[in-house]
DNA sequence: CTCGGATGTAAGCAGGCGCTGACTTGACGA
DNA sequence: TCGTCAAGTCAGCGCCTGCTTACATCCGAG
């Protein structure tokens, strides 16, 4: 919508970092296709070659956004939570805003294909990648003989955190559209404590 | 992909319905932008100005779309479950694969935005009445003090739907992708409960 | 000062998109 | 047998897409 502040231009990594940042949101919010190269580079304050001259094609600015949330989500997880309760607040705060100040929406990025093989592979991975992070920092061994039981749950809570910021950011469902941490943080931590406790405990 | 089976043409209603058939297949999996209408004609067996004869345009038929799913979610919710424990049963069974034989594509079809405002009217609308469904169907009272708590709980359980469904379908991923109703069945049922469950207990 | 590479700009191409309007085909009653 | 009208076909329009190419501008090294 808004172009990108102070952009004084002559400087091709801001530049970069400009169009990642905006081609981000517009892939998360609009999905891949339904963006085009245009807004990216509207919103950015950009001229629209840039785009091919530093990615070469559409494609290759997704798959650059998907290698930066790839990173961000790795380097967040880096600095492993001690207690149970701090991974499900971490959760939680994920989905309410994102921890480091950017949108939630990076999470929403992982939903998006882009019909390009190699960026959906990478997204495929980074997905794949964060459940595994997940279920470490939720305490369970990778050598677990229920493996899979494991990976499943941990790929359930991010399933609940996905359609969460989905219905939320994008398709405006309310009361849930509006509700903040303090209403959301029970509920949802009651979710991910049953998804990711390690004994789910006779129901 | 591949064609319809045996249309003879020449039979208005049963093109109507081949089209909004495969109209949700494509929209639901790949969305509304990526979606062209050649593409659903060819899935359909039919001449593609007929979906501007009967639909006017390709919004027009995402709204047909919308509207049946409505319909749809509707007519399965309105033979009410007795016991607690079926509703989350249905849940579950709406995650491995809908009820009725058709796909589960219909949840999917749900998160699907046209950016036409009519469409999309209808799109949050048929989210918030299944919310209420769901809350009624939970034992919840519509006059509760607390509803918006409750509403929320029940949009959260959506929300953990529409994820499971959208991973599992469009992205892909494993071992959440293959995971049949044998090993879905126990985690969701507890993530179902954790989040309907009239009092969530002390924790 | 001047030159050359890096950075940004403007115009436009080929192709695919949704959609249209004039046409043909088929079924059926008079 | 023929007229009629719904059902289906076809060619192509105007537009927007991603991308390319040729050109302008800036700035630091010599």
């Amino acid at each position: 919508m808004s172009d990108e502040l102070m952009r004084s231009g002559r400087d091709a990594t801001a530049t970069r970092r400009a169009l990642v940042r905006a081609a981000r949101r517009r892939f998360a919010t609009d999905g891949y296709r339904a963006t085009t190269v245009r807004q990216i580079a509207a919103d950015a304050g950009v001229n629209v070659a840039l785009i091919n001259r530093y990615f070469v094609s559409k494609d290759g600015l997704f798959e650059a956004c998907m290698l930066r949330t790839s990173d961000e989500l790795d380097s967040q997880s880096s600095s492993r939570p001690v207690h149970f309760d701090d991974v499900i607040e971490r959760l939680v705060a994920h989905v309410v805003n994102s921890p480091d100040g950017d949108d939630p929406l990076q999470l929403l990025l992982l939903l998006r294909s882009s019909g390009d093989e190699n960026a959906d592979r990478i997204r495929r991975r980074t997905l794949e990648h964060f459940t595994e992070k997940l279920a470490a920092a939720a305490g369970w061994d990778r050598d677990d003989p229920a493996t899979d039981g494991v990976l499943l749950r941990a790929q359930l809570a991010i399933a609940t955190m996905l359609g969460t910021v989905m219905l939320r950011a994008s398709a405006g469902v309310e009361p849930l559209a509006s509700a903040g941490h303090s209403e959301l943080s029970a509920p949802l931590g009651d979710a991910f404590r049953a998804l990711l406790v390690r004994t789910p405990g006779p129901s």
